[in-house]
DNA sequence: TAAATTAGTATCGAATCGATACTAATAAAA
DNA sequence: TTTTATTAGTATCGATTCGATACTAATTTA
């Protein structure tokens, strides 16, 4: 039995705990929840195949009535917009509104983590972010959890010329700051 | 501006709600919530100076007031047991009942992880470790949370023979097997 | 001895959350 | 084609989290 996978794992549940803290506390003042910036967060990287409620409740691991009661609060405070799908007129779409990016904006949540990492070698974090990453896409693999990586990482993202790019699952074109958002259907194109 | 520290950030991140997602399930079962989840492993690992409401509320990042409810239920349930410190007797003392130790035991909550990690380099776990640890150390700095880390990991153990050690902040005698718990006190003995 | 601090609890209102039931749109099957 | 099943999302209920505030009791400080 190894002893540091455990440690890893106590590690991420205490970063994440300090994380979660550092929302509330962040998020707090708007008389809101963590749960909140974590939907705006996701909002603000999801791709148009992944900006619907289902895709949201996915990430958060509730149920799409939960995510739903959230989803009417930050409507009614004007951070997000709804809107019907053109195509298949079940599905809602979602994104910030102008003010939710503003809010995002001025929250700048990564500043707090790159002040920390500052002091950092970069080969370590480089090497931290490997196992992270390997960590997950293996979890994926064991309970088929999403990765929600960003489309340049996945094996459906085929590069079809210097600026344009094709995704082989949906089987459409993806420019160049679509690449880098996330996506419910992401597959880890290795586990390297 | 470094990419790899905001790619950390959001693999912690992502991670977090996997676990966060995985503990809802298991222990959504029982009728229970993360939370109680979360302070049922703190109390399980927590020394004697740090198993008291005040210290978990820390742990957890939530107000004193919004802990004090959630031990009313874990309390209500049986698994916690509360008595009185004898010498301050403000405080409250916590540890798990046996029927929340059997709880625990039974869910394995790092076995998902465990195998999760099972295919990756033994050297790359322990780079991540390491960048995990050190990110943690320098958030405690930055803004004053706390590490709660081990014992045999702080500043104030001292080795004081073959199996006895000695707090120098508390200035007490630590068993071997208490030198492997979490305490509120914790500060790292190094940056490394 | 009195005032301040500390640990914890009680109560209130707003929000999460799962479960269940529901509507509406789409897909599959007969 | 018509029926049935599935899917996306919403509405409602009850239990719980959570912060804010106010409170008690024990300890510490002045």
């Amino acid at each position: 039995m190894l002893k540091n996978p455990v440690t890893m794992l106590q590690l991420v549940e205490r970063l994440g705990n300090l994380i979660r803290a550092e929302m509330r506390r962040v998020i707090g003042q708007e008389g809101l929840q963590p749960v909140h910036l974590e939907a705006m967060l996701f909002l603000n990287q999801a791709n148009r195949f992944s900006n619907t409620p289902q895709s949201l409740a996915e990430f958060l691991g509730v149920t799409k009535g939960t995510v739903s009661q959230s989803l009417l609060l930050l409507d009614r405070r004007g951070l997000i917009e709804r809107y019907q799908d053109e195509v298949d007129r079940r599905v809602v779409r979602l994104r910030l509104s102008q003010q939710g990016e503003d809010m995002l904006e001025e929250m700048q949540p990564a500043s707090m983590w790159q002040s920390a990492t500052r002091n950092i070698s970069a080969n370590r974090i480089r090497n931290g972010v490997s196992a992270l990453r390997e960590t997950l896409y293996m979890l994926q693999n064991h309970n088929g959890a999403r990765t929600f990586g960003v489309c340049n990482t996945c094996i459906y993202c085929q590069r079809k010329s210097q600026r344009t790019h094709h995704c082989a699952l949906f089987a459409e074109r993806l420019s160049g700051p679509e690449t880098r958002l996330v996506c419910r259907e992401h597959v880890p194109k290795s586990a390297v």
